[in-house]
DNA sequence: ATAATAGTGTCTTTTAGACAATATTGT
DNA sequence: ACAATATTGTCTAAAAGACACTATTAT
């Protein structure tokens, strides 16, 4: 028997503890453009700025439990979707508070409604990305957003370092499209070939022929599975229901997790699931 | 005049205060293969173990920091070439101490001599990646590790979740080639398409033809800068040499720090700096 | 019938791959 | 001259893209 062990024993005295954070880029397809979901921070610091969903990491828990956790509790529900780590922010320079470690979590999910407001957020909110991003560079485009004078945020409107963590998810997400068959992470269990072309379109902000798109999309292995029915009520010829086809020749995920809490066991949201032979040709391709 | 403020001043005392370690997938090409930098452990747990080099983050201390610091500390050299972010893992069920988040870096460079050994590690040095890696799927393949019985590593005859990580690691690097000019990063300042040629059968594991490869390289805009000098002394017609080409279109790099240590402003090493316009087409591409 | 969207056929352009042929060096 | 590696040329095959045309529904 071990009694419970204070955490960190044998850990270095010169080591630094840090407080960790997860932040989430939750992103979806609504009305034909990228959305972000963002909470209206109802604490300092940043009171009153937009901010990415997100919060501290609590004792005893694991990285994507917790952005699983801040997200429902900010949301009041338990968002569908892909779940996949982002990167690692900090811990110098990004918090007043002090050094903070932040671990951003990228989800992809059909639009979900957003049912609650949070305790120490303002409810949270689907926001169309463009106007968050930094400015394509080419001919100086539209006027970014209007800042409102007096406003602490750095960048973007959004609160911390949170716009520059958005553009990375947006970037992660663009370049997912193109070589994973993760755009249907995007649509709910059944959606046309239409619905998929138009997650491309607003991901990567082009427009696609539907008539190549259907080739493609339909002729790749591993990307669709036939449902057997069709639309139907709409104007014009009923669509194809597809569903995400079933674990494409999925990579063995090393490491299944050893002597850990079985039933909590290694994350399945940390491991690359049914993600992309590397060396496979890319499923989609942007217009040159 | 603000006095030193106590680290994590106001953040709430729920927040779990964790160790972080930085531990860094050393790659480079050497001898047609793809190496890896380990070193043996000298300290609990997992003495005499080989491990990825790395230790603990310190107090005021930067991420990218921490790795190029352990790297130098375990190496005796402050070492080249291309250092990112890989992932986060942790902090659960993978340290015997307890909760420890670990910070992966991936450091793609030419070969470089290690020096020193360490304090608290056996001296790092090269080792092939692919007896470490998982057996690919398809038919059973060689016989993995021997994997020295009463040895407590859990996979791959590396401590800790070291085997994934390098996992990791390789499969990164493996995709960076794909669709970014990163291959230069395991090349000395000045090589020919021959070293370079070499450099993506190392790493993919494949055969390239040598003349298609030379046009594809060499005509790709932003890949490669001619030095105007060629190689000598060797056996047949001189190879022409190359550098790698400077920032190609560089993506305008979000967020170039704000009211930091200017001087160490944010990390070079985290920005994505000359990454991938994830919208064009990929540089090379293994065979089919 | 007309409008609207879905999906197929076919041609053109682009890119990748195979491989002959030429170029330039050391021995 | 011969061996060895570098580099260019040319043809073929595969993939992407443009776009006419057919299919199937609602009104």
């Amino acid at each position: 028997m071990t009694e419970p062990v204070s955490p960190h024993a044998d850990v270095p005295p010169t080591a630094a503890l840090l407080p960790v954070t997860v932040d989430v880029v939750a992103l979806t397809v609504r009305d034909d453009a990228l959305h972000v979901l963002l909470v209206e921070r109802g604490v300092d610091p940043y009171r009153g700025a937009l901010a990415l969903p997100g919060g501290f990491v609590l004792p005893g828990e694991r990285l994507a439990q917790a952005a699983r956790r801040e997200l429902a509790e900010e949301t009041g529900v338990r968002p569908p979707g892909h779940l996949e780590q982002l990167r690692t922010y900090g811990p110098l320079d990004r918090d007043p508070r002090g050094p903070v470690l932040s671990v951003a979590y990228l989800l992809l999910a059909p639009e979900f409604g957003v049912v609650h407001a949070g305790s120490d957020a303002g409810g949270a909110a689907w926001h169309p990305v463009e106007p968050l991003l930094p400015a394509a560079p080419g001919p100086s485009a539209g006027p970014g957003v209007p800042t409102a004078s007096g406003d602490p945020a750095p960048s973007g409107g959004l609160a911390f370092d949170h716009a520059r963590i958005l553009a990375d998810g947006v970037e992660r997400a663009r370049a997912k499209l193109e070589y994973s068959a993760l755009a249907t992470a995007f649509c709910p269990p059944e959606f046309t070939v239409a619905d998929l072309r138009r997650v491309y379109e607003a991901v990567w902000g082009v427009r696609l022929d539907p008539r190549n798109f259907s080739r493609k999309a339909t002729t790749t292995p591993g990307f669709l599975a036939e449902t057997g029915r069709t639309t139907s009520g709409g104007t014009g010829r009923p669509a194809t229901l597809y569903r995400a086809a079933p674990n494409p020749a999925s990579l063995p995920t090393t490491v299944p997790a050893q002597g850990a809490t079985p039933g909590s066991a290694a994350d399945p949201d940390d491991a690359p699931a049914s993600v992309p032979a590397v060396l496979d040709p890319p499923l989609m391709r942007p217009r040159r």
